[in-house]
DNA sequence: CTGAAAGCGCTAACAT
DNA sequence: ATGTTAGCGCTTTCAG
């Protein structure tokens, strides 16, 4: 495979001037252009990226770090984010911790060892600590979840606000028996979200019920269910759920119409994420957008911005309250 | 920054040695080992990927190269590959195609600028000759689909046997009026899943009616969905339906539901994947069971195999037919 | 506008 | 067992 030695050797030029061309610097005569790009194509050469990824300090490389690829969620967002710095001529590497910390020091190691330019963080259970200390010397930037008093930047919702105002629309409709079916409270989302809950309960004297509020250190189908199973077994079985998560909510679903319970009659649900699945249930949830695709390009935009030496500020994005079939029918 | 030099001096060493601590090569004596070893720690020093890549020619990143990020059986097959190389310190690029050429060539442009060590493609709509051509000098592996007649290895399931036992099922439940919900057809897949419905239907003694065969280029929902609609409003409608993927057979479940009509009973429903949600819809979907994970697990060995130059031979793996409410009530 | 040459950080062949 | 040194392919400074 030829090099940019021969191929200034074939043009008769030097190799300076054939990376010129490469580069498309200015400072180059037409003609030695002509000659340059002939002996590319007679060569069939093509640059060696590791040549010029050593010489300057750069992969082109961003690390997206998820807790599990199998969220809709992290995907819709992963593409806003792709889309992105495609045109920026950065590509993306997926790194699933699975919550996993051994798994996301392998990817904190690959930043450390200069394989990738930067960082962006979704993981809810990412170590901390260490991301604080990396971002000292890496590109680092937050989406979704984020360390409160860190400086690293990031990009997200009003959690607690998006979790108040579903709330509040069960109990517009009449529910007063409404569960909680959240994530992990080590989670500042999950601990934003009960929040909203419990203003929108206490704003409109409903006294909380510990036994209605529930937690799952993971989400997905099956957790959804599970939880929805021991809701139904309650003695004073809620009318509603609120599931801070879509993933969850449609498990909740399946269970409830399982047991042949209607929705929304028997027990109203409301879901939290928006993701294309959720409008496939029987029936479609009602369930909190959040501007995922806008998130991931956002947050894109500020890595790149980050790298290149600039200021970042943080943003919040709004989120809306869509209304389906699963809280009205 | 600290790179080797640096080390070498502190640890009274030369460069050579950190390097042989640095890859655990044997002949270093235990006291050195311990020098250089503080030495590192001293310096806070962790070794420059970049120089290594050039040095050794290989960056431990691979290409994966999917049409689309939101099909989960993508997604499976994914993590089956991510566990693999990672035990063997590779890496990870996704590749979303969209079935974009422009696209494609990037990715294709990252393999000849040696910014990855090999493929795994999975996009059916990628440009075969391209393909064939990259592979006389790059490793590449294809999975699920891939190009008959090309010496590129490949891992995949016998479409057309599949798609004959999905069939058989319907007919062997009482279906003679069955559909078939097609992807587009210049994919081989899509021509193989359709040579099995109509071997099922041959076989069968039932008649092929060009009415009842759809195509769409695009797997989602909203396409499942279109064309269930126009499935519904056939003159002699149907009484089940194949699909040949899970994406669509849960939008035509969603169309029929939404059309207030039974499954199975007014519509029986066949999908092929066996997708996570598939199991969440009501009812759950009669459906091909691809092993998707272990097809990620043996691309990845074949292409890990076939980077270190070995002769790796293609599989074909078993699949199950999984039987749900959406055909037996 | 073009060329010569240094050097990015690492590994490995060769020498001791 | 350890050191010396060349060189992977590229960009960029400096000179002309």
């Amino acid at each position: 495979m030829a090099n940019i030695q021969q191929v200034a050797e074939e043009a008769g030029v030097s190799v300076a001037t054939v990376s010129r061309v490469l580069n498309k610097q200015k400072n180059v005569t037409e003609k030695t252009k002509a000659l340059v790009e002939e002996a590319i194509k007679k060569l069939n050469y093509e640059p060696n990226m590791l040549g010029r990824n050593l010489r300057n300090s750069e992969t082109r490389l961003l690390l997206i770090i998820i807790p599990n690829i199998s969220n809709p969620f992290y995907l819709e967002i992963i593409k806003g984010i792709e889309s992105t710095v495609i045109s920026q001529k950065y590509h993306i590497l997926l790194c699933e911790t699975d919550s996993n910390p051994d798994r996301e020091n392998i990817y904190f190691d690959l930043v450390k060892n200069r394989m990738a330019d930067g960082i962006i963080s979704m993981d809810p259970a990412i170590n901390g600590e260490s991301l604080v200390n990396l971002s000292q010397k890496y590109a680092i930037i937050q989406c979704s979840e984020y360390i409160i008093g860190s400086d690293i930047p990031y990009v997200t919702i009003d959690n607690e606000e998006a979790a108040y105002r579903a709330v509040k629309h069960l109990i517009k409709i009449g529910h007063k028996r409404i569960a909680l079916m959240n994530s992990d409270e080590r989670f500042l989302y999950a601990r934003q979200r009960k929040l909203g809950y419990q203003r929108a309960l206490e704003e409109n004297g409903i006294a909380i019920n510990d036994n209605y509020i529930f937690q799952t250190n993971r989400l997905g189908f099956e957790y959804g269910q599970q939880i929805m199973k021991k809701i139904l077994n309650l003695p004073d079985r809620p009318t509603a759920v609120f599931a801070v998560s879509d993933l969850l909510a449609i498990g909740a679903l399946k269970e409830v119409n399982s047991k042949g319970l209607h929705i929304p009659n028997d027990i109203a649900i409301v879901g939290f994420d928006k993701i294309d699945f959720s409008n496939m249930t029987h029936p479609a949830l009602t369930t909190i957008a959040q501007p995922m695709y806008k998130m991931g390009v956002i947050a894109a935009n500020m890595l790149i911005n980050k790298i290149k030496g600039e200021k970042v500020e943080s943003m919040i994005l709004d989120h809306e309250l869509v209304i389906r079939g699963s809280t009205s029918g």
